[in-house]
DNA sequence: AACCGTTATTCCTAGACAAACATAACGCTA
DNA sequence: TAGCGTTATGTTTGTCTAGGAATAACGGTT
């Protein structure tokens, strides 16, 4: 009986750029649930600039917009979530669970080790 | 038309041990080819320190030894893969393979971003 | 014009991690 | 006993990156 686990990171990439990991899904889960990169920032523990860079990196990279920022207004502005953006983090969720689901069942058959 | 890529790392763990990822299974296999740890740490480019510290983890995570070392004699010493350290090293190596192809499956599937 | 909370950006410091270096111990051979 | 190549381990040096502080710009409201 193994008590062995497998565990796994993935992310999508786009010629040598990361598009999505866990990390940037978050920030992004983050973002959508505050209207606001600083915020979302803070929720989750990271640091502004590292979230803007991450941010910044996603936008540039995928094909079309993750998110729109606004600057400046009554409440200072905001950041959210485009539609295309929330496609992608449901496609990287459902896969990245599926992948859990799959490496638990692969070293279930090799039960042996 | 999607040119997106998705990438993984596995590894697996016992406890709070990682056993085996792609690094060491990489090490592993060029002891097992070289029958020293410090020939196949140079091979890999790998410092001798960082080496034997990945080795003596794994050794000291699995269920059972994974390496056997000798010190000493005529020709210095070595060190050899055991049989249970080969079993692991394929499990490990079919396990990632599949999980590549079933994330390129999975991406497929939804082609829609 | 003054205020506010946000995005955007630079600079400096601190801590973690990796590499390099040095040295000891071991056991066989000659 | 001296030499050899290996394992085993500590010490130092260097590099990279995360983090915080500071500042500017923006565009609404009052």
């Amino acid at each position: 009986m193994s008590n062995y686990k497998i565990k796994s990171r993935i992310w999508i990439e786009l010629g040598d750029n990361v598009l999505v990991g866990e990390g940037r899904v978050k920030l992004l889960k983050a973002i959508e649930a505050e209207g606001s990169l600083s915020k979302a920032a803070k929720v989750i523990g990271m640091s502004y600039k590292k979230a803007w860079t991450l941010v910044d990196t996603v936008n540039k990279t995928a094909k079309e917009a993750v998110v729109t920022k606004t600057v400046g207004g009554q409440k200072g502005g905001g950041t959210v979530i485009t539609p295309y953006g929330k496609r992608l983090i449901e496609a990287f969720e459902t896969i990245n669970k599926n992948c859990w689901i799959f490496l638990d069942q692969q070293l279930k058959e090799l039960n042996g080790i």
